[in-house]
DNA sequence: CTAGGGTTAG
């Protein structure tokens, strides 16, 4: 073995001298496991040298040579050293769960927290805030659960530590009433229970309760740190909550926030989701340290807003100085060239993903390519690719794309075969029910769409409620098509109903009936009018100053009609409108969009 | 001698 080759004395004993307090406190075996590091190699020669030097029976050098070997991100390594400790004591199943969870071996986690039961060793809370971690990753519901009473029974159901760490658990296993009971429960709220409760409700799409949770602890007089900023700039991003967004970022700065990689990121993903940009890159551009999640949504923000020239000039750049893109970084750049048209820097970088960077194409890829092909009409190309993927790899993800590909460009034979294919595959998508109805719709085939729509409503479908935000002073407002809960929905619609007829002064011509049918009864009562997105517009348009933008954010892709409408909006209102749609961002400014009608 | 909870990109 390695051993027999080195000189284990010269390895423990190097040359210069440690500072007194550390060779005080540190056996040079010890010292030795600090120099190599997490690193698998290094850490097998001191292995070796421990076995060598019989010093195998010291339990706290073992726990440091288990937390680097689980730090390596070898867990088998970890756990084949495991098996070789005789008598691990609670210190070591501590360390060695918390690595494990914190590296994501959750399942060794679990593992070695079983061991430790086995071996009538009590866990801690420090050994429940891990497991707990371990089941949360894995939303292990009924172990979690199991784990809890364990909790109570040992005596830690009020431990701050472990709390924090159940909220979370209850958040990610879908139990948000019980996460809520737990932090309404805890007899002291830090800023850590804050955070996971508000993250609890962002990352179960609950964006304005927890930036209501949010103004709740401020009100508590609890000051908030860099990761309550995160959760609720993620929230401001869903919303496109700008206002709230440019407060958090005001208060940042003043207060000399560390702007760090990860609050870094998400002012870059609150300011590209909110509409600007340009604020965005400033952010991106003041950073201190990039790593690839940065660069990839700097890519991906230039890419919604249809900014194809820019996110490719980033991804040249990063190609230089950054770091290795990922799978992920790729789909940013292929939507962006998808958007912008860009259909040969596109092949281009798809191409790149294996020959250059060793990265297998996923199926969000081959989407972002049929995605891509299909929005320039190069329907022939897209079906090709198509034929060139795997079976396995035909996902209804990509008959989708093709779908609506076929849809823009009105290739109906096509359309429908891709749309049977799908309703075959995925009865269950009330999605794939909508656009085939649109497609006989628009072939005038009115009770082909009958046909859907009865077929839909026998198999208990709805289909997905649009709705639209917009955000005055600081509060967002929700519109639906047809909702009139709003206390001012009467002034809404008149004013909406003005505009519509000054915009057909100007020359719009609202699309015919047929293509603007509704699957839903009750929204044939209200046509084309009152889609949520004009009416966010006309609330907008009545309760804010001239000078600045209408800035909206829609769950579904808008509507031709509702874009035609929109330009003209513009022209009559003399205002620039911003909209984001579930693809992309619409910039509307005297009579034109940004998307050049290429959505 | 050794250890502790929460957060980020499509």
């Amino acid at each position: 073995m390695e051993a027999k080759q080195l000189q284990p004395e010269e390895q423990l004993y190097p040359q210069h001298r440690e500072p007194q307090s550390q060779s005080q406190s540190h056996s040079p075996a010890y010292q030795a496991l600090l120099r190599a590091g997490p690193q698998v190699r290094p850490l097998q020669q001191v292995h070796a040298q421990i076995i060598v030097l019989r010093k195998y029976r010291n339990l706290a050098l073992i726990t440091k040579l288990l937390t680097l070997a689980c730090a390596t991100g070898s867990i088998s390594y970890t756990r084949r050293l495991f098996l070789t400790v005789p008598n691990p004591d609670s210190f070591l199943f501590n360390s060695l769960i918390k690595g494990s969870s914190k590296f994501s071996f959750s399942n060794d986690a679990i593992f070695f927290y079983r061991r430790m039961l086995l071996a009538n060793i009590s866990p801690s809370n420090y050994t429940f805030t891990s497991v707990i971690k371990a089941c949360a990753d894995l939303s292990a519901s009924r172990l979690g659960r199991g784990i809890h009473s364990h909790v109570l029974v040992c005596g830690y159901g009020s431990d701050s530590f472990v709390q924090a760490a159940l909220v979370t658990f209850y958040a990610k296993t879908g139990d948000l009433g019980v996460a809520r009971k737990l932090f309404d429960k805890m007899p002291e709220r830090t800023v850590v229970a804050w955070n996971s409760m508000i993250s609890a409700y962002e990352q179960n799409g609950f964006s304005k309760e927890a930036i209501g949770l949010f103004y709740q602890m401020r009100e508590w007089g609890i000051k908030p740190d860099s990761t309550t900023f995160v959760s609720v700039l993620s929230a401001c991003a869903q919303l496109g909550a700008i206002g709230l967004g440019c407060w958090v970022h005001d208060y940042v700065i003043s207060n000399g926030f560390d702007v760090n990689v990860v609050l870094g990121t998400s002012f870059i993903n609150m300011f590209s989701r909110c509409g600007n940009v340009t604020k965005a890159r400033e952010v991106f551009d003041l950073m201190s340290e990039w790593n690839v999640i940065a660069w990839t949504a700097m890519i991906s923000g230039y890419g919604m807003h249809g900014y194809g020239k820019e996110a490719m000039e980033l991804f040249g750049k990063m190609r230089i100085h950054g770091p290795r893109p990922n799978n992920v970084t790729f789909v940013a750049v292929l939507s962006a060239c998808a958007h912008a048209g860009l259909i040969q820097e596109g092949r281009c970088a798809f191409g790149s993903m294996r020959k250059e960077f060793g990265l297998v194409p996923g199926v969000e890829h081959h989407v972002c390519m049929v995605d891509m092909f299909g929005r320039a009409g190069l329907l022939n190309d897209a079906h090709a690719f198509i034929k060139e993927l795997n079976p396995r790899e035909l996902t209804p993800a990509i008959w989708t794309a093709m779908l609506g590909a076929c849809k823009m460009h009105k290739n109906f034979d096509l359309g429908v075969e891709v749309a049977e294919h799908l309703l075959a595959v995925e009865p269950e998508n009330p999605g794939h029910y909508v656009l085939l109805s649109n497609i006989y719709a628009v072939t005038g085939k009115m009770d082909r769409v009958e046909l859907v729509r009865n077929l839909m409503i026998r198999r208990g479908l709805k289909k997905q409620v649009g709705y639209s935000t917009i955000e005055v002073d600081q509060k967002t407002y929700l519109f639906s098509m047809g909702d009139k809960s709003h206390p001012e929905t009467n002034e809404v619609y008149r004013y909406l109903d003005k505009l519509m007829s000054r915009c057909r002064e100007a020359g719009y011509v609202p699309a015919p009936e047929s293509v603007m049918h509704e699957l839903e009864e009750e929204e044939r009562e209200y046509a084309l009018r009152y889609h949520s997105e004009k009416l966010a517009i006309a609330f907008g348009l009545l309760k804010t100053s001239s000078s600045v933008a209408i800035r909206i954010v829609k769950n579904l892709r808008m509507c031709e009609d509702c874009h035609s409408a929109i330009k003209y909006i513009s022209i009559v209102s003399n205002r620039e409108i911003i909209i984001r749609d579930k693809l992309r961002f619409h910039h509307f400014n005297d009579g034109s969009c940004s998307c050049l009608d290429y959505w």
